[in-house]
DNA sequence: CTTGACGGCTAATTGCGATTAGCCTATACT
DNA sequence: AGTATAGGCTAATCGCAATTAGCCGTCAAG
């Protein structure tokens, strides 16, 4: 990874960690063991870097949203694949959700960041509302939705539906970010929940 | 109010809305309609300014809590008040907690700083966990324990009941403390999201 | 009536942290 | 070889925001 980039890097991390206004210039630069002022040739201002960061991910997230939408269009296959999908494939699908969204490091280091700095902009507050909210929510609505067409579950309310299926997900990761060691027990949580729900929406009658 | 207590009000709107590190003192002053330095006849610092607003919301939510356990504790005497409970009364309860914690003010900036503020120091994390999570589940809990113990709801699991009832409030306030202009969208989320709950838990099969 | 605490003000001071100036080396192109 | 560019460094500079110094009026208690 070339210098800028490496700075990219450097500074989400101590964003993520501390905000934009407790990280220094010169501890970046240490991070990424230069001095402070070389920074400057690779940016114009600390504020440059921090808008770098929004504009790489803003890449990131369109290009997650294409490859998402490239199987989310495609119904039919996409109906094959959930046609005997059961308990246990559902509790897998939101596990994977829930870790990916945890672990996957700059998925991460940028929502902690965006957290912090949601109140500084309104765009930033958009695109938190937008990556962690909306676009999950309308992602998941249409695979549950077709679960709902192949029969395995029953609503007549999909998106209410979704929301009950995201937002303990959703709940229980704002608590593993503020602390990692309730990890294994909102995982265990995790679970339940997503039984419960297969209870609530599954086809059968319990 | 005395100044004393003025300037903690002030601050706490200001770090509500721009975070500690871009509020300064003489924003503070200014507001309670002072000069910077006048501040430092009441406090130390900008920090024991900070701090003493945490101070000040930990003696309240201690009185939230007793105030809530007080009647949570005569769980005959609630049991009583939720004999009667239909759909229509959850709705109004859940919407009546949400407006609760979105329009308190004291609530709603206190909140806002704390998510701007949480990853600076692990006491704030778990403030903001406690009080924000734990808390309101457990209360909940209790509550719909209740209805439970009615018959008036339905389950094996409580306290996956809880956090299916909860979380999506929880989620809701979050996008309107980003957003305000959701909330309307977002009240009429929650109502069919708290029917839904009632189909899904209620005693009658639909 | 006087004195001392309280709370306000103006005018420094201080310190820190972003940024700039200006220099130096290496490498790559001509 | 000759030169331009990229990217690093040290040593300022610059500006801002927290804090301190020191003064002053008010008012309650003795």
């Amino acid at each position: 990874m070339d210098t800028k980039q490496r700075i990219l890097d450097e500074a989400l991390t101590l964003f993520a960690q501390k905000g934009y206004a407790d990280v220094y210039v010169a501890d970046i630069a240490d991070k990424v063991g230069i001095k402070a002022p070389s920074l400057y040739k690779h940016y114009r201002s600390k504020q440059a870097i921090f808008d770098a960061i929004i504009e790489e991910m803003n890449g990131r997230f369109l290009m997650q949203a294409q490859a998402l939408s490239i199987n989310g269009a495609d119904a039919t296959a996409d109906a094959e694949i959930y046609k005997h999908i059961d308990e246990d494939h559902l509790v897998k699908l939101g596990t994977e959700l829930f870790m990916y969204y945890l672990n996957d490091d700059y998925t991460r280091r940028f929502r902690k960041m965006l957290t912090i700095e949601q109140f500084h902009d309104k765009d930033l507050a958009d695109v938190y509302t937008k990556q962690y909210i909306d676009d999950p929510l309308s992602y998941q609505g249409m695979l549950l939705g077709l679960l709902v067409a192949q029969g395995i579950l029953v609503t007549d309310n999909v998106s209410i539906m979704t929301l009950h299926f995201y937002s303990p997900i959703y709940l229980l990761l704002t608590v593993c970010d503020r602390d990692p060691s309730r990890l294994e027990s909102s995982l265990k949580t995790l679970e339940e929940h997503i039984r419960q729900f297969n209870k609530l929406y599954g086809r059968t009658i319990k």
